[in-house]
DNA sequence: CAGTGAGCGAGCTTCCGCTTGACTT
């Protein structure tokens, strides 16, 4: 007989607590939250400051079950998880389920062990209605916050976006480290190093060093190689340090999403996504955790299985504390459920992350790499400055035996022969310079943001949650307020002077800089919101904004401050703003920049963002002609578009003249720029500047795409009239019912199918496609 | 990746945290 119902939030938590607890206990979760504020209107009663929750639609079901199965049991356990939202969960279960407050049992643990579940349900506790009140607050701080920034935007700048305590302040981060790019100025110094021939143990090896100080100018550096041409040169100091290395602690989701974008190259959803099926199939720990602790199941674990398979001398038990801004720790770190599991099955991304996650656990857990540091100074006779040359040998490897973690600025080969072993010298050993070279270097712009070094920033300003990064992220790049992207390198000279046998030889060579894949870039539109709530929410907007109410909410945790209290204090500045900027009626829209007149007609000619994004104007609303609109390219942006840039784009669409009794027009569109005939387009290629093409040029291009048109169509049949063999850029495809499919290299001769092993091949991609919609 | 090509008149949009979903063409 189940007589008790133990309610947890997560499924696969409460399969695993039903196998611990016994007969007696039924286990159920809700699934997170079960009710929260109404979801179509603003849900609070702003003149008593009341919340108005309701239970969302997709979870009406599971909330009759558990109501019924709470009916049935004689005593209902609230096992939610020791948090903030954890505790409101419980709550809210409390109030749906008609249990009572005061008495019902409250339980929490922190790992999923048969001896801590046991342990926490020897000792309940109440609701603590300070901590959930502390929840409510923010929950309606939040709601507040967006419910009526959102539509000040809507009103100002463009339907539909959003603003919040989180994203708004994510966005900035990006604006402003791009502001910080494009004010960047490089400056550059010449580097010296030098080459010693050294006799070590009877062959010759190069000592390399670099010198102690650089040079501002080419003149500089010139004069320097030259004076050293014909000095001499002395080991006047060696120092050797003994270094240690401490391995990093296990992973909590922030660093889980930044190591496997590093290491394996996965977004931060696509961890995520991966990371929960790992966790579903009870091969890792919870993946949305704040904590760094690991299970002392685990800790022994780790220790049994390194003495076993390094040896005694690479095991050190280490526990490691949180020193994260708004930690809850209500979970363990994100580590294997069995340590002696090495390796999984399944696919090759989740056993990449699976591998990841174990080598991270097992070397937090491994002893100190120990190193030895060598530093050899080099005097230059009558010389103040003087020659470095370091080199650091590993003596114990310790935990990188497994695993070293990646830095954000890692690169691929980043050994300046600053790292390694050193040649046997003395000191006071003479040395022989066989060359010295100076070259040009540049001071570094910061680094654009990637997903994953984004991620370690809001974790640094305590903004956002494990559970809310990820989505986090998609929300800024769905309203379209950054896009990830490539930037392109730039080409930069710079000049190096070699000396060598007494001359010195100076040569000019460019390189690439400031290549970056996959990094965030702000558009116009998130510039411009950015900047707009920057000038009249500069509260909202603060890095320390989220810190400071987070204090509040503390506060009310331990039961110092009523809740509304908190939340009327934050209104009475907040809703004055809010008025004012919906009421100011400013004559220029937000991020509206006046460019020039238009020397035609004399109107004025201006930029800003537009129902549907950027868009350049002629002339203004006020005159008695409506005005004119044109979008701007793809590659354009409000803040540097010149009049001159602008005017062009009104050249387009142009007529260029008459072929086969049809017009050709030249236009742009959202793919670049076209040629459009008989109603039919002809992308223009990028070689050719739309506005200089020729009509000979034009027809030319028509016929072109003619002909692969006609190519197009390899075979068509009978039976199945909507069913086609297509050529195309990439060769044979099968076109069915308006869409594509991929040819697979085993069909082979193409022209050889029949309909029904195309029909066949469809089916079988159609289907695995709506795998992979349904996850979206 | 397989070819695509519109133009600010209804309406509606939006937050942050918890958690896992599964419109058959």
């Amino acid at each position: 007989m189940q007589t008790n119902l133990v309610i947890v939030e997560s499924p696969k938590k409460a399969k695993t607590l039903e196998k611990f607890l016994g007969s007696d206990y039924k286990v159920m979760s809700s699934k997170g939250h079960i009710r929260d504020l109404k979801k179509k209107d603003f849900g609070i009663d702003l003149d008593n400051l009341t919340p108005e929750y309701e239970i969302p639609e997709d979870q009406t079901e599971r909330v009759k079950q558990l109501q019924e199965s709470a009916a049935q049991a004689q005593e209902v356990w609230l096992a939610s998880d020791e948090d903030r939202e954890g505790e409101a969960i419980s709550w809210h279960l409390a109030q749906v389920l008609g249990l009572d407050i005061a008495t019902t049992k409250r339980i929490v643990f922190h790992e999923i062990t048969k001896t801590a579940i046991l342990e926490a349900i020897e000792h309940p506790r109440t609701i603590d209605i300070n901590l959930v009140n502390a929840q409510q607050a923010r929950r309606v701080l939040d709601r507040i916050v967006g419910f009526k920034l959102s539509p000040v935007l809507w009103k100002k700048i463009k339907p539909s976006l959003s603003a919040g305590r989180v994203q708004s302040v994510s966005v900035r981060l990006i604006v402003e480290r791009e502001r910080e790019i494009e004010a960047f100025q490089s400056e550059s110094s010449f580097k010296v190093t030098a080459i010693f021939k050294v006799d070590d143990n009877g062959q010759v090896s190069d000592l390399h060093a670099e010198l102690s100080q650089r040079f501002k100018t080419r003149d500089e550096a010139e004069q320097f190689l030259k004076a050293i041409s014909n000095k001499e040169f002395c080991i006047c100091d060696i120092t050797k340090k003994p270094t240690k290395k401490f391995p990093a602690p296990p992973f909590t989701t922030s660093t889980l999403q930044q190591e496997a974008a590093r290491k394996l190259g996965f977004t931060v959803s696509q961890t995520m996504m991966i990371a929960q099926r790992l966790y579903e199939s009870g091969l890792i720990t919870y993946m949305r955790t704040d904590s760094v602790n690991l299970s002392s199941l685990c800790i022994n674990a780790c220790n049994k299985d390194i003495k076993e398979n390094f040896g005694e001398q690479y095991a050190k038990v280490r526990s490691y504390h949180t020193n994260s801004k708004g930690a809850q720790e209500a979970h363990e770190a994100i580590r294997p459920t069995y340590i002696d599991k090495h390796e999984i099955s399944g696919n090759m991304q989740d056993k990449r992350l699976y591998n990841l996650i174990w080598k991270r656990t097992v070397a937090s857990q491994m002893a100190d790499a120990e190193a030895e540091k060598t530093t050899i100074r080099i005097n230059i006779s009558g010389e103040e400055m003087e020659f470095v040359a370091t080199g650091e040998i590993i003596t114990f490897d310790g935990f990188l035996h497994l695993y070293r973690e990646s830095g954000d600025n890692d690169t691929e080969n980043e050994n300046d022969g600053e790292n390694g072993k050193l040649p046997n010298v003395t000191e006071g050993q003479m040395l022989n310079m066989s060359e010295a070279t100076a070259a040009q270097r540049f001071t570094q712009p910061p680094l654009r943001y990637t997903e994953a070094s984004l991620v370690k920033k809001m974790e640094e300003l305590g903004i956002g949650r494990p559970s809310t990064y990820a989505p986090t992220i998609s929300t800024i790049q769905q309203r379209e307020y950054v896009e990830k992207g490539n930037k392109a390198g730039v080409k930069r000279n710079y000049i190096t002077l070699r000396l060598k046998d007494g001359r010195i030889r100076e040569t000019n060579k460019s390189e690439i800089v400031g290549t970056e894949k996959a990094k965030l870039i702000p558009t116009d539109i998130g510039t411009v919101v950015n900047d707009f709530l920057m000038q009249y929410f500069p509260e909202i907007m603060d890095y320390n904004f989220t810190a400071n109410v987070e204090k509040d909410f503390d506060d009310i945790a331990e039961g110092n401050t009523e809740w509304q209290n908190v939340i009327r204090q934050f209104y009475k500045g907040f809703d004055p703003l809010i008025k004012k900027t919906m009421n100011d009626r400013s004559e220029h829209k937000v991020g509206e920049r006046v460019l020039g007149n238009d020397p035609v007609s004399g109107k004025l000619v201006s930029v800003k963002i537009g129902r549907f994004g950027p868009v350049v104007q002629v002339g203004e609303a006020s005159d008695s002609d409506k005005p004119r609109f044109a979008q701007l390219n793809k590659d354009q942006s409000l803040q540097t578009l010149t009049l001159e840039e602008a005017l062009e784009l009104f050249k387009l669409p142009r007529t260029l003249g008459m072929y086969e009794n049809d017009v050709i027009t030249v236009g742009t569109g959202r793919f670049g720029p076209y040629i459009l005939h008989e109603n039919k387009y002809t992308s223009i290629p990028k070689e050719i500047d739309p506005m200089e093409i020729t009509i000979e040029k034009a027809i030319e291009l028509i016929n072109l795409k003619r002909q692969t048109e006609q190519q197009k169509h390899l075979k068509a049949f009978e039976e199945e009239p909507e069913l086609e063999i297509r050529n195309g850029r990439y060769g044979a495809y099968l076109f069915y019912k308006d869409k594509n499919y991929k040819l697979p290299k085993s069909a082979g001769d193409p022209l050889k199918l029949t309909a029904q092993q195309c029909l066949d091949i469809i089916n079988e991609q159609a289907s695995k496609q709506a795998n992979k919609r349904s996850k979206k």
